[in-house]
Parts: C-alpha cells; structure tokens; sequence
DNA sequence: TCCTTCGTCGCATACGTATGCTTGTCAAGG
DNA sequence: CCTTGACAAGCATACGTATGCGACGAAGGA
C-alpha cells in the first residue's frame, strides 16, 4: 500500500540502498543521483517505515515511560517535561500508566521496542528493575527508588526536606502534631515520614502513631486522612502530608469541614506541584526543582543508552522549604473544634 | 544478545516457525513439541520482538495520541482513560504532546510505527486530517474537530452548553456580561463563542466587544482575561469562560485582586475537569461526560483500525449545566469595584 | 496392498531498511 | 600505456517474526 525505497528506487532508475542513503544524505551519492531519489520520493509521497528501520538498526528511538494514573496532578509534572526532553534528542514516549511498576508487564518493556526506560512509580521490593539490568535494558529512577543500586537514579533529598518541615512546625510553636504519610511501600513516603519523625525528636516532640494517617499518595487519601485525624483529642493544630496532593486534598476537606487554614489547622504538603502556589490553595510547601530532576534523569538515560557501559550515577537534589499562607503558629486556645 | 526464536528452536531442537506458532498457541502443534519449545524459551527468557513480529504483521498495536501540554489540568482526562482503554485492547500509547496537531512532524505519524491516531488539538484548517485520510491512516477527532467531515469525530454540543450558560447569566439578571474565549482556531473555541452570543441574543442581550478577552485555553490566559475585563467600566457582573481552565484562572486572579465570587463577580466554566469540583473552587460549569467522551472515540478508532472501510461516524453528545458556587445574581448596586 | 486423510513440522519467503563488500568507471599520475 | 586511487552505485545479506505450502509419517479404510 505505502511506497517502499524498492518503489523510489524503482522509479529512480536506482537500487534500494541508494535509495536510503541518498535520503538520509550519507556522503557517496551524486548530486544528480540524489536529486533523482528525492524527486521519486516526494512523487510518491515515500515516508521510510520506521518499522525496517529499527529491525536494521536495532534502535527503535522510543522510551518507555512508567508512571501513575495523570489525573494525579503530580505525574504530569513528570511526563510533560520527560516528553519535551526526549522529543529534542530524537526519541518518542511510550506511556506506561500502570500504577504500579509491577503490574507492568515485564515482556511489553523487553520486547525490542524500547531504548529505554523511566521508572516513576518502582516500590520497595519490586523485581523489576533487577530484571532489567541483568537484561541489559537501560532505565533510571526518577523521583522514586527502591533497593537496587546498582542502577542510574535521580531523587529529592526527602529525609532533609522533611527536616525542615518539622523544623518549621516545631518553630512555630505546634505540640500536638499529626501527619497524613504514604504507602511505606514507596522510597518518597518512608523517608519523608523518617525525616519527620526525626525532624520533630530534635525539638522534643514526637509523631504519634494515632496522629497518622496513611495511605495512598491521592486526593481521597488526604481528605480522609483530614477526617480521621480531626476526630483526635486534642487533635492536632499542625498536619504534614507527604505530599502536595494529599495536602490539597486535605486542605480541600478542611475547606468544606469550615476548618480555618492556618487560623485553626497548619497544613504542609512536600512537590510544590503548581496547583500549590494558585492563590485559593497558597500551600505553604517543600519545593522540588521538578524540571531539574526530569531533565538529570533523562540525561542520564540518554548516556546510558549511548554507552550501556558507564558506570552508575545516583544524583540526589536538595529542596527548599516554601512558605506560603497554610502555615501559623496553633491557636491561643485548645485545638480546633469542628462542626 | 537478547534471544531470539531461532536460538529457542536450535535449544528445543525444531524449526523457528514452529517456535513462532507452539508460543502463540497456534494449532498444529503436538503437545510434546510445544512443551519443549516452551521449556526452551523460559530457559533462555526469550521474549518475542515486537519488532520483527510488526514488520511481518504490519501490524503494531501502538495508537498515537496527539495532545497538548499535560500540565494543562485538561488533557491528563483525555489521556489517561484513552491509554486504559487501548491498554485493556492490547494497544500500546505513544504521545505526542506538541501543543498544536501542526507542529506533529507527519512523518512521524505515518512511518508505519502506529496503527491509529487520536487527535485532540486539532485546528481549524490544519491541513493533517486530509493528509491522514489520503494516506489511508486511520485517525479520530477527540474533543476537537476542524472542516474535515470525512472523518471520525466524537465532540461535545458546545454551542448547546454555551447557550445553556447565557440562559443562567441572563436568568440571573446579570447585564454586564462578559467573556473569556478560546482561540477561533480551535472548533471549542469558535462554538462555544457562537453559542454563547446567540444564547443572550435570545435574552435580548449582547456579549460587546470590548468586553471580552480572547487567549489559548490555559490559566494564564484566564489571569489576564479578568484583569482586561474588570478594567472596564462598567464591569461586567458575570463572566463566561470558554473552558475550566481559564475560569480557574480568572477565577484565582480574582481571589488574588480581592473580587469576590460569586458576591461581586459571577464566572462560569466548560468541561468540568475535576479540579473545578473542589472545595475551594466550586465552580459553576458546564459539564462533560469526558470518560464518555473518551470511550466513544477510542471505540470509534478501534473499529476503523478493524475495517478502514466502514462509513464514518460523527457522536455529538449533550452537556449539562452543573450549578456549583460561583453563580449568583449581579450586587444590587453597580458594579464591582477592584481594590 | 494401495490410497486417502489427518496431524505435524520444516522450507521458503515476505515484511522494509541499513550496511559491508564488491564492482565498475573515470581521471590523474608515473 | 599501465597503474593507482577516488568515487559512485549495486549486490548480498542481516535484522526477527509470521505464514503459505509442501513433505513426511502414521493411521485408517477399501
């Protein structure tokens, strides 16, 4: 049906492999010949398949991109610019939204249709990065990690972040202090609530098991997390999520409980996803340079898919605390009530 | 390096198309045999190559889905229901996020690497669908359509929903109306306009010139529509927005200038993204069924993809008014002021 | 005994491109 | 006049899988 280089070649009065290297203008073809192919070529309307090419090449300048459910505000933030990165150096993304790395399946990343890989979602435990090193498939972590080190990995400082988010809790003053965390399961929500935890034993102060609430890194989980740790007495007067869109869904609830923020409820989320900084929102936040961390980690994909060889880079960027308008010193009086 | 179905056929001692059919589970193969041939290929954890297994079906199994940014809150609802139902259909999905269907680069489209194309920011007189269709490559309108009607298209009636907003603005009393429109380019942009004028013409009303803002769908448009249009004197007491994302943006620049909404300021959106049933912005909109929406059009592919023959098929489906809370009668006295 | 039928498998080839090697031509230099 | 080299283009083949067709053997019936 489409035309073929044996049909431009055909029409050419050339033979095939002329036709590919006049086209993609190797040297050792005359002017005159070339013009000819791209004459035949554009008469024909000749697209070369992408398909003969990587079987002929083996390289398929596409990467697979794992990652979670895009409603999920956060991943966006990953993908957009993991797309454009990708785009500028020749290669397309495949997306993978497979909530999590394992239910991938295993054969669609190894099946000689990708170049490479970008893990977003990998938990602790998951054989799947094990198994694409030993076949030689080159991937990066990025945000998240779990136990393979041996393995090219772009992550936040979230133990420090952390720190400075009980730092500033502490500092203003909060005793009673909860916190809504993530699956344990996920390298960012353990050592988010391990930098807390430790944050809050240099003030004195201590994280209560009651006064957490756990569960998975999503609106939903943030608002029911405000509920259950609202119903405590005392109930907290300052609440860290472990991330931006469990602090917004949190922050929402409160919104619609007729809780003040930051009058009666601090609230402190982790990303600085750009829903944060909207003024309904104004969550005061950790900052992750987003745009860095995509742009090392795709980095450091590309040289490895160019030199399988190298040796293994784990780059870890520090955050910044932000401080907008969801944080206050606790009320004067006893914790909030709620109606 | 990676095996291949000849290194399992020497391992189980037979041809390779008998490996190629014992591991699809073709018939014709004695039980004995596909055993072996099985045993073989988890020995040497042979994954079959896409690639060769496209060049010989002509088949790939990967759809194109051409969106715009995804950090615009509105395109990850497109996305990401597309991906779940080519996914649940064995389809895989390459994106190809490049703000306007123009700028895809076409070849890339028709290489042969996709079965079938999604298109979502197509623009009015882009000359891509025709060239699709010469070639024979099968593709369908999502959201967005442009002149092409020898095509596959599921839309929204946006000019029904934005009649249905000049009925609410106009019920409510308001007399000062204003708008924030989307791009004539885009046939959202252009419907919901023409709706809207011809809805609050049939209130004996007139949507004036100067009073409104015209942008790319995004919030920073939203933004600096609401500042332009509150500059006016009078100011309108009621804003239409062409879409979710610029009312949240107008609607966020207002908090920040201090306008209330909805006291001094009505502004209702299009599309219901999810964003603009939170709490904090509980905003009035008109609502899509985009899952629907979504459904439609990845079916609609699916079949075409199965039979490039079938008449094509146009799906208009029906909004409907959400009334939230950014809706109210105009203040009694005039119009707003801005602090 | 011979022919038919069926089940099983291999042979050959197609899919479209890239690339190493060889051939052929022509001009320059000895 | 022969040799050498550069340049241009073709030949052969590789990449990995799927599939039409033919071959072969066993089983069954006439």
């Amino acid at each position: 049906m489409a035309a073929t280089s044996h049909d431009v070649a055909r029409l050419a009065g050339v033979s095939q492999p002329t036709v590919s290297r006049a086209l993609r203008g190797e040297p050792g073809v005359a002017l005159e010949t070339r013009q000819r192919v791209e004459d035949a070529a554009r008469t024909l309307g000749y697209v070369a398949s992408q398909l003969g090419r990587s079987l002929a090449t083996l390289r398929t300048r596409r990467i697979g991109i794992v990652a979670a459910e895009l409603t999920n505000p956060f991943y966006p933030h990953l993908v957009e610019p993991l797309h454009d990165h990708f785009e500028r150096a020749g290669y397309r993304s495949v997306l993978y939204a497979e909530r999590e790395d394992s239910r991938v399946a295993f054969a669609e990343l190894v099946d000689g249709s990708l170049d490479g890989i970008v893990l977003t979602t990998t938990l602790m435990g998951s054989p799947l990065p094990k198994a694409l090193l030993q076949r030689g498939m080159p991937f990066v972590f990025l945000n998240r990690e779990n136990e393979e080190r041996a393995a090219d990995a772009v992550v936040m400082d979230n133990d420090y972040g952390a720190v400075l988010v009980a730092d500033l809790i502490a500092g203003l003053g909060h005793r009673h202090v909860g916190a809504v965390l993530g699956p344990l399961s996920t390298s960012t929500g353990s050592q988010r609530e391990t930098g807390f935890r430790r944050g809050l034993a240099g003030h004195g102060l201590e994280l209560l098991e009651k006064a957490t609430a756990r569960g998975p890194f999503a609106f939903a989980a943030g608002r029911a997390g405000l509920r259950s740790l609202l119903a405590l007495t005392p109930a907290p007067t300052a609440l860290f999520c472990a991330n931006d869109v469990l602090a917004l869904g949190a922050l929402d609830e409160a919104t619609r409980l007729g809780v003040r923020v930051p009058e009666d409820l601090t609230i402190v989320g982790f990303d600085d996803i750009s829903m944060s900084s909207m003024a309904r929102f104004n969550l005061t936040t950790v900052h992750c340079d987003l745009a860095r961390l995509v742009a090392d980690a795709a980095d450091l994909l590309l040289k490895r898919i160019a030199d399988p060889g190298r040796p293994h880079n784990r780059i870890v960027q520090q955050p910044e605390l932000i401080l907008r308008g969801s944080h206050a010193p606790p009320a004067a009086g006893p914790g909030p009530g709620h109606s």
